[in-house]
DNA sequence: AAGACGAAAGTGGTTGA
DNA sequence: TCAACAACTTTCGTCTT
């Protein structure tokens, strides 16, 4: 993490402590955890140092995009009728725009609409443009497996997005991809989800509450103070087992609870809930085994002690 | 009165025979 | 394919602040 320029300001609260994580690529509030912006490196990847090499590296045409229905690649062959000079080919030419009209109906009518669909959720989500490029890639090999027959196009790309966000290391709740599909409930996707994992081979690796710390911490505006503490505490309660076949998602709801009461930036149960997408009763059994194997207890009371003042 | 607590019954998914 | 199982939810009555 570095500092960065102190131009920036923090919509959510204001400071100018903005903080760069490399890792995701997110610059974020260094007070409030606020996430300003995912950052991607636009910049050429290699460089040049002569005529030779400039000719090996450089590569030709817009690059490749699983946002658009053809991959940006797409050419098409002109209209027979259209072709005056080679009449004698004439019939060739027909078969092969027929041909090409049939594999185009296919599947490409359907990624058109999926694309579609695709972008309206990604800028719903305010998705990065990696992750939407990934739950293209992962549409698209779904689509062309015949995944999609017998299944709702709409939720196969909300499969595709919960995917993509979990691979690429930002994972939002059901709830939340369910909020941008109003027509889709959270079990269906769910089930898609799992079921287009299985058949394309992809490992579904369990996410780590880490993940969703600093994004709950950001809406209910807890301190980066609270947030090193929940990580703190969640790091303990790891390496305890504590946290192995539980909900990442309680967990770093619990996690967050117990750390704002100890930092005194109380939040109830219901506010924690809420945002973690998990009822208050399982806040409260992740919460009691925190304090029971981490004897929390004290530093609780000695918090409220010093609020009591 | 709101928040926290915990018991009991129900849900959906995983696992192993 | 079915039953056992663990995690989580829903609901509700009770205690605490």
């Amino acid at each position: 993490m570095g500092k960065k320029d102190s131009k920036m300001k923090c919509p959510e609260c204001g400071s100018t402590r903005i903080i760069e994580d490399p890792h995701r690529g997110e610059l974020l509030c260094g007070r409030c955890g606020y996430i300003l912006e995912m950052k991607v490196d636009f910049s050429q990847d290699w460089r040049e140092f002569d005529q030779r090499l400039s000719a090996e590296k450089r590569r030709a045409g817009a690059p490749l995009t699983y946002t658009k229905p053809d991959m940006g690649l797409s050419t098409k062959v002109g209209k027979a009728s259209e072709i005056e000079k080679i009449q004698k080919r004439r019939g060739v030419y027909k078969r092969i725009e027929k041909w090409q009209s049939r594999i185009y109906t296919a599947l490409e009518r359907n990624l058109k609409l999926s694309t579609a669909e695709l972008r309206r959720a990604a800028s719903i989500l305010s998705l990065p443009k990696s992750v939407e490029e990934e739950a293209g890639k992962i549409y698209r090999s779904a689509a062309s497996k015949g995944l999609v027959r017998g299944r709702s196009m709409e939720s196969v790309v909300a499969g595709s997005i919960y995917a993509a966000c979990r691979i690429c290391g930002v994972p939002r709740t059901l709830e939340e991809i369910g909020k941008a599909f109003p027509s889709l409930d959270k079990k269906d996707i769910g089930k898609t989800y799992r079921f287009v994992c299985r058949e394309l081979g992809i490992r579904i690796l369990p996410t780590s509450p880490v993940d969703y710390i600093n994004r709950f911490a950001a809406e209910l505006k807890l301190s980066q103070r609270t947030v090193s503490k929940a990580l703190e505490i969640l790091d303990k309660a790891t390496k305890r087992e504590i946290t192995s076949g539980r909900g990442p998602m309680g967990v770093a709801a619990a996690t967050l609870y117990v750390a704002s009461l100890i930092c005194g930036e109380k939040r109830t149960q219901r506010e924690v809930a809420d945002v973690a997408g998990v009822t208050e009763v399982t806040i409260r059994n992740r919460y009691k085994e925190l304090i029971e194997k981490l004897n929390l207890e004290e530093e609780i009371k000695k918090s409220k002690e010093k609020i009591a003042q």
